[in-house]
DNA sequence: CTGGCATCTACA
DNA sequence: GTGTAGATG
C-alpha cells in the first residue's frame, strides 16, 4: 500500500466483476460517508465518488484471505510479548489478561519504582468523563481524600464495595497505561494502529473498544456501568448482537441493558433458560466470568466457497476440481503451520450444501486422517460427499450428479503434536516461531516447543497488598472458582441452599451495615449522611459472592451452616475472600486491530482527514508545578482537604473501619477456638479448595494458584508482624512500622496508610506534569469534537491550577 | 442467482 | 463423538 492513500477512503472488496464486489473492510474515511460492510462496490461508489477499492487476491479461482491471518499474527506476536494470556478473538482481535502487570505496578507504584506516564495515556478515554485528565483528577482526589465522593459515586454502590471501586480505577489506569505501551509497540513495529478498550472483563472491554475509534482507547470504569448500560441498547453486548439478542429484547419486552435490571435471575431463567439467565443476569451488572483463554493459534484450519445460482456444482469432474482446489489451499496453509507449530490434523471436515427439491440442505460430514497431501484429502472429502448422499449420481449416467451443491467447505482439525522434527529445515522454523512467541500452554495436548523460554522473571518478593487489591481481587477469584466448577460433572441440586442461605445471609450484611451507619450518625449529629441506607442499594461484591457461595454448597453443608452463628458465615466469607489472592483477570483489554485503516511500515503522516481532528496522539508532555491544599488526618495521615465536611466524613470513616475490624477479629478468635478444637483436616485452607474446583479451567488458573502465598491473609495486616517491635504492639492493637514514613502505624490501617503513600505520589507526579497539544491546522471541526475542545477550553481556564490540566487542549 | 468467507461455540 | 445452527468480524 503507498501513502498516497493515506487518509483517503478505501475499501476491499472480494470478486469485483458482480456490481463492483462485496465489500468486506471499510477504513475510517469511507466509514464517515456511509459505507459499510455487506454494500456492492457500486453502492459505495454512489455514496463516496473517490472511493478507492482494494481488491483481495484470488487464488486458485477463490478469495485468499491469507494476507489479512498474516497481518493479524504479525501484531498478536508484539502483543504477546506484553503477556502470557493473550487471546486472540479473530482475525483482528486479541484480549489481553494484564492483571498480573498491573499488581507488579501497584507495587512498584509505592516503592517508587513505577511511575504513570501521562504521555501514555494522551489518547485515552474514560467512560463518562469529559477527558482522562478529569478521570485522574478524580482518582487522586479519593485517594487523597477516599471517603468524600460524589452522590452518584455513593449510590452506585455498597458502602463496603466503595474501597475496591476506587482501587479499581487506580488498576484500570495502570492498564490503560500498559494498553498505552503495547498500541504504541504495535504501531512502531508494524505500521499498523489499532484501538483498545480496557476493563475488568473481556465483554466489557470489548464494549469499551469500540467506543473510540480509531487508534484510540477506551477505560470503562466500574461506577460508570449502570449509567451507561441505562441506555445501550442490548445489542452492543458481544453475544447479543443478534438473533438471541431479539429473543432477549422481545421475551423481556426491553431495548437497553439497564433494563435487564429489574427481572431476578429466576425470572430470567424461566423466560429464557437456566443457563441464558445466568449469564444476562449477570452481563447486565457488568459481569463477565469468562477467562481470557490463552489461544495463539485456531483450533482448525479451513476453507470454502459458494457456488451460486448457474454456478452450481452439477457435474463429478467439476466437484472434483473444487474439491482439489480447496484441498490445495488447505494443504499450503497446513504446511506452513506444520512449519511454525509442529502440529498435524487428525480430522478433516467436509460440509456441503446440496439443493433437493428446491430446499437447501447442508450436511457435514468428517473423518480422520494420517496424511493431508491434496489428493488425500479431496479423495477423502468426495468419498464423505458420496456415502452420505442417497442417490449421488443421476440415473443413467456416470458424472451427473443428482442434487446440485451450492457451497463447499473444507476444514481440518483436531491438531496433535507430531512426534519429533521431521528434518533440520522444519526443526528451525520451528524453533524460531517459539522463540518468537513463546507460548503457554495453548492447548492440553500441544507441548510447549522445547525452546521456549519465558521472559518474565519471577516477580519481587510480594509486599504488602493493599486490603483493596485482595478484596476486589479475591472477590474475582471466588466468582470465577464456582464458575469453573460448572465445568464438572453434576453438582447436587442447590434447592435448599439457594433459597435460604442469601436469605440468612442477607439479614447479616444489613445488620452489619445498619450498625455502621448507626454508628456514625450517631457521632455526627445526623448532619453528613456517609453511608447509603442500605435498601438504596446492594453489595456489589459481596452480593454476587453470596449467591455463588450459596450455590457452591451441597444441601448438606448448607444445612450445616444453618446451625452456625450468621456472623461465622460473614467472617469465614471475608476470610476466606481475602486468604485468596489468586489469579482472575483483573484487567482485560481487548485491542482490535484496523488492516483497512492502519499505516503501513515506513509510512508518513499526511493531511489530516475530518476524524483526526480528535487525535491527541501529538501531545507532548510540558512540566509544571502546582499543589493542592490539604490538611493532614491525625490518625492515618491522609491529606484531606481543607474544608468541614470533608474532614468530619474523613473521621467518620475511621470510626466505622475500626468498627468493622473489631467485628472481625473478635469472629476470628472465636473461630481460631473452634478450629483448634476440632480436627484440622478440612476446614483450614480456602485456597486448595479454590485451586481443586479450578481445576477443569485450562487457563493460567493452575500456575497462578500455585504461585499463591498461603499466608496471603488478612491476619497479615491484622497481626503484628513478629519481625518488626513496635512499641504499643498488642494482639487487641498491633501496629506496624510503616517504611515510607518511618512512623508506627495501627496494623489495621496499614493497609490504607500504603494506600495513601501511593495516592500522595501518584498525585504528586501528575500534578507536576501538564501535556500540551500541538495545534493541528484547523479545519472544519466536527460538532462532537467541537464539543470537547470548548470543554477543554473550560477545564483549563477554570481549574487553572488543577491536574485536570492533563491531556487538555490548551494553546 | 449474488450477503463472502473463516472461525468458534453451544447444543442436541 | 458427531453434526448443525448461530454469532461475529
Amino acid at each position: 500500500m503507498k501513502q498516497r492513500y493515506q487518509g483517503k477512503p478505501l475499501a476491499v472488496v472480494q470478486y469485483n466483476p458482480w456490481r463492483g464486489g462485496g465489500i468486506i473492510a471499510v477504513n475510517y474515511a469511507a466509514r464517515a460517508k456511509g459505507v459499510t460492510r455487506h454494500m456492492r462496490g457500486d453502492e459505495a461508489k454512489e455514496l463516496c465518488h473517490d472511493i478507492i477499492l482494494c481488491k483481495v487476491p484470488n487464488i486458485r479461482e477463490k478469495a485468499d484471505t491469507s494476507k489479512y491471518r498474516d497481518a493479524g499474527k504479525e501484531v498478536a506476536n508484539v502483543l504477546q510479548r506484553f503477556t502470557q494470556k493473550l487471546e486472540r478473538a479473530s482475525v483482528d482481535e486479541a484480549y489481553l489478561d494484564v492483571t498480573e502487570t498491573v499488581n507488579k505496578r501497584m507495587e512498584q507504584l509505592q516503592t517508587g519504582e513505577y511511575t504513570l506516564k501521562p504521555q501514555e495515556l494522551v489518547n485515552t478515554f474514560s467512560v463518562g468523563y469529559e477527558c482522562i485528565g478529569e478521570y485522574v483528577n478524580k482518582i487522586t482526589n479519593r485517594f487523597a481524600n477516599p471517603y468524600v465522593d460524589d452522590a452518584r459515586f455513593m449510590l452506585s454502590y455498597d458502602h463496603n464495595d466503595l474501597p475496591a471501586v476506587r482501587q479499581s480505577d487506580l488498576r484500570l489506569l495502570i492498564g490503560a497505561s500498559i494498553a498505552g505501551e503495547v498500541r504504541a509497540a504495535v504501531k512502531a513495529e508494524t505500521g499498523y494502529e489499532c484501538s483498545a478498550g480496557i476493563a475488568h472483563n473481556k465483554i466489557l472491554a470489548k464494549l469499551a473498544a469500540g467506543m473510540n475509534k480509531p487508534n484510540k482507547q477506551t477505560i470503562l470504569p466500574l461506577a460508570e456501568i449502570p449509567g451507561l448500560f441505562d441506555t445501550l441498547p442490548v445489542g452492543k453486548i458481544k453475544g447479543l448482537g443478534g438473533k438471541f439478542g431479539e429473543t432477549v429484547c422481545e421475551t423481556l419486552g426491553v431495548k437497553f441493558l439497564g433494563q435487564v435490571l429489574k427481572f431476578s435471575e429466576a425470572e430470567l431463567q424461566r423466560k429464557l433458560d437456566d443457563k441464558n439467565g445466568n449469564w444476562l443476569h449477570l452481563i447486565a451488572r457488568g459481569i463477565d466470568l469468562e477467562a481470557v483463554t490463552p489461544r495463539f493459534y485456531s483450533k482448525s484450519i479451513g476453507c470454502c466457497k459458494k457456488f451460486p445460482g448457474r454456478n452450481n456444482i452439477t457435474g463429478l469432474k467439476t466437484l472434483e476440481h473444487w474439491l482439489s482446489e480447496l484441498s490445495s489451499e488447505i494443504n499450503d496453509r497446513l504446511e506452513k503451520d506444520f512449519m511454525e507449530n509442529n502440529r498435524k490434523a487428525k480430522q478433516m471436515v467436509v460440509q456441503y450444501v446440496q439443493e433437493i427439491d428446491g430446499e437447501e440442505v447442508s450436511s457435514s460430514r468428517s473423518a480422520p486422517i494420517t496424511q493431508c497431501d491434496q489428493e488425500t484429502l479431496a479423495k477423502q472429502a468426495l468419498e464423505l460427499i458420496k456415502t452420505n448422499t442417497k442417490t449421488f449420481l443421476r440415473a443413467g449416467g456416470d458424472s451427473a450428479l443428482n442434487n446440485a451443491i451450492r457451497f463447499l467447505g473444507l476444514s481440518v482439525g483436531k491438531f496433535e503434536t507430531a512426534s519429533n522434527a521431521q528434518n533440520s529445515l522444519q526443526a528451525m522454523f520451528a524453533n524460531q516461531a517459539a522463540k518468537k512467541r513463546r507460548i503457554s500452554a495453548e492447548e492440553d495436548h500441544v507441548e510447549k516447543p522445547a525452546v521456549v523460554e519465558p521472559k518474565a522473571k519471577p516477580s519481587e518478593a510480594a509486599k504488602m497488598k493493599s486490603f483493596f487489591a485482595n478484596y476486589l481481587q479475591a472477590g474475582k477469584a471466588e466468582a470465577k472458582a464456582v464458575e469453573a466448577e460448572k465445568e464438572l460433572p453434576p453438582k447436587p441440586a442447590p434447592s435448599e441452599a439457594e433459597a435460604t442461605v442469601p436469605a440468612a445471609k442477607k439479614s447479616v450484611f444489613e445488620t452489619y451495615k445498619r450498625k455502621l451507619i448507626e454508628a456514625t450518625v450517631a457521632e455526627e449529629n445526623g448532619e453528613i449522611p456517609t453511608s447509603t441506607p442500605p435498601e438504596l442499594k446492594e453489595s456489589f461484591f459481596a452480593n454476587y459472592l453470596k449467591l455463588q457461595k450459596a450455590k457452591d454448597q451441597t444441601s448438606e453443608e448448607a444445612a450445616a451452616n444453618e446451625d452456625s452463628a450468621d456472623m461465622n458465615d460473614l467472617v469465614a466469607e471475608l476470610d476466606e475472600i481475602e486468604a485468596s489472592s489468586a489469579k482472575v483477570e483483573e484487567n482485560t483489554e481487548i485491542l482490535d486491530m484496523q488492516p483497512s485503516t492502519s499505516k503501513r511500515k515506513l509510512e508518513q503522516e499526511s493531511p489530516s482527514q475530518d476524524y483526526t481532528k480528535s487525535y491527541a496522539e501529538y501531545a507532548q508532555p510540558v512540566l509544571s508545578t502546582d499543589l493542592i491544599t490539604m490538611v493532614k488526618c491525625e490518625e492515618c495521615g491522609a491529606q484531606i482537604p481543607d474544608d468541614l465536611k470533608a474532614l468530619q466524613t474523613h473521621r467518620d470513616h475511621h470510626f466505622a473501619q475500626q468498627l468493622s475490624h473489631q467485628i472481625r477479629n473478635e469472629r476470628r478468635e472465636e473461630m481460631q477456638r473452634k478450629r483448634l478444637n476440632a480436627s484440622t483436616t478440612s476446614t483450614s485452607s480456602p485456597p486448595s479448595k479454590l485451586t481443586a474446583t479450578k481445576k477443569s479451567k485450562k487457563t493460567a488458573s493452575t500456575t497462578s494458584v500455585a504461585k499463591t502465598k498461603p499466608g496471603n491473609s488478612i491476619t497479615k495486616f491484622l497481626a503484628a508482624k513478629p519481625s518488626s517491635e513496635p512499641p504499643a504492639s498488642t494482639s487487641s492493637n498491633p501496629m506496624e512500622h510503616c517504611a515510607e514514613c518511618k512512623k508506627y502505624i495501627k496494623s489495621v490501617d496499614m493497609p490504607e496508610h500504603l494506600d495513601y503513600h501511593m495516592a500522595k505520589k501518584l498525585q504528586r507526579e501528575l500534578n507536576q506534569l501538564q501535556v500540551r497539544t500541538i495545534n493541528l491546522p484547523s479545519k472544519k471541526v466536527s460538532p462532537t469534537a467541537a464539543k470537547k475542545q470548548l470543554n477543554s477550553t473550560l477545564n483549563s481556564t477554570t481549574g487553572s491550577k488543577s491536574i485536570t490540566q492533563f491531556f487538555t487542549q490548551t494553546n
